[in-house]
DNA sequence: CGTACATTTGACAGGAGTCAAGATCCGTGG
DNA sequence: CCACGGATCTTGACTCCTGTCAAATGTACG
């Protein structure tokens, strides 16, 4: 568990925040997310390799990625370890972990990182006089729970270039989403980790890399990507167009 | 979507509710509980292989499995369909769909069920005079959360016979809970159906039950299942004894 | 009692895993 | 600034698990 450092000042309001388009505020009423100043009064950052918070740490708030990327794993006792999620700003970690009271998961720093915490005790408090953030965080719940039904479908039911294809296709559009280009970007986790997110070795992964390459669909240089053909990769996973 | 009946008389509140132990209240102090009189006011009857509610159907309320059992569903627009969970009864199903107030999954009945219908409206009307209540509605949330990552690592990272296992592992577990045999029952759900759940082919399903069977770890009959030994099958997805 | 559906079983093929060897990149220290 | 060493990535050869296709058998329901 990191050191949670107090917000100083008022720069960085959640009205104020320019990730309010994608963060928890997302379609609430400006005066609603005017009475959101004192959700989040702590950050946190999170170095790259380093963790957020780790299987079993108790849970007395859940996080929002501020800048940065983090991947979330979950593991059981045999050592098998399975990568949920890979994380960018305006998105929430941690909600897993309500259940118990205590961490399901552990969260990893991809690059230096800083983390919004979002206390829950503070998410109680404030909710009792502002109707709509109730609801605003069960849809963020519901968000995740549709999120990682949907990689259930892709690790189940794709063959894997359809799985790599899909994987590339969301990143692109959530990094474009956050104003980044959707054809250029850098994969900030390794081969390894891509592989086991998506249910494959990290040999396959890299062999579908070059296959897409040779194919001009995507140019890959190490964690490079440029995406050159997007139809046929949308074509790949049955999407027209 | 199916007709709402509403509850007549006072003899099946949450409060009296044999489910209690395993549904929404669990763990709740006895005098919030008594407080949710009014949280579930009607009844969905469905008969086998009807649905409870259609990708895309408008949503205003969740639902706990009362009696019988419900599978869920998602689907992509070129026909794949995932089985996202088998549900018994105390389980809540709909959470995904809070995102946009219309259900991202559908619900088919295994066999003649019976839901309690949890308006969000009477949940946040409820929850403003009994605090534990969105905290308790959150670990639901938060619980279906870690069911569908566990799924994910199931089909991510075992291989056939160990995802069949742990299968066979969670429902005995699950029926155990509700005061079921945990060594012997029926599945409610086809070969098609399973196989689809765990990202296997009907076959491949039905040659492990055959080869369980031969190796005297099961014993199956069509869809009656008796677990011979339980040992071999925690083994089998290496939890000891 | 017959027909449609569900399940079992077999033969075969192919996609992804495993094992292994090189190539490339990157951080560290001289 | 450059050289070294470990980590990461690529590629090849081969294996095997699971999928596909097909046929037979069993079961349930009208």
């Amino acid at each position: 568990m990191q050191k949670r450092v107090p917000i100083t000042g008022d720069s960085t309001l959640c009205s104020t925040c320019m990730l309010g388009h994608v963060c928890l505020p997302v379609g609430m009423p400006a005066e609603d997310i005017d009475k959101l100043s004192t959700l989040v009064r702590e950050r946190v950052r999170v170095e790259k390799g380093r963790t957020l918070y780790t299987l079993g740490d108790e849970l007395d708030a859940v996080y929002g990625v501020r800048s940065g990327s983090i991947k979330t794993q979950i593991e059981r006792a045999e050592g098998q370890l399975q990568i949920t999620g890979f994380h960018l700003p305006g998105e929430l970690v941690g909600m897993d972990g309500m259940l118990e009271g205590h961490h399901m998961s552990t969260a990893v720093a991809l690059e230096d990182t800083e983390m919004c915490v979002i206390r829950l005790a503070d998410l109680d408090r404030i909710a009792s006089h502002v109707p709509a953030l109730q609801p605003q965080f069960r849809r963020f719940m519901s968000k995740e729970i549709i999120r990682s039904q949907h990689m259930l479908l892709t690790v189940g039911s794709l063959r894997s270039e359809q799985r790599l294809a899909a994987f590339l296709l969301n990143l692109s559009q959530r990094l474009a989403m956050l104003g980044y280009s959707a054809n250029e970007f850098v994969l900030r986790m390794s081969r390894e980790d891509l592989g086991n997110y998506l249910g494959l070795t990290l040999e396959t992964v890299s062999r579908l890399f070059s296959r897409f390459a040779r194919e001009d669909m995507i140019r890959i240089n190490q964690r490079e990507v440029e995406i050159l053909d997007m139809p046929r990769l949308k074509k790949l996973i049955g999407q027209d167009s």
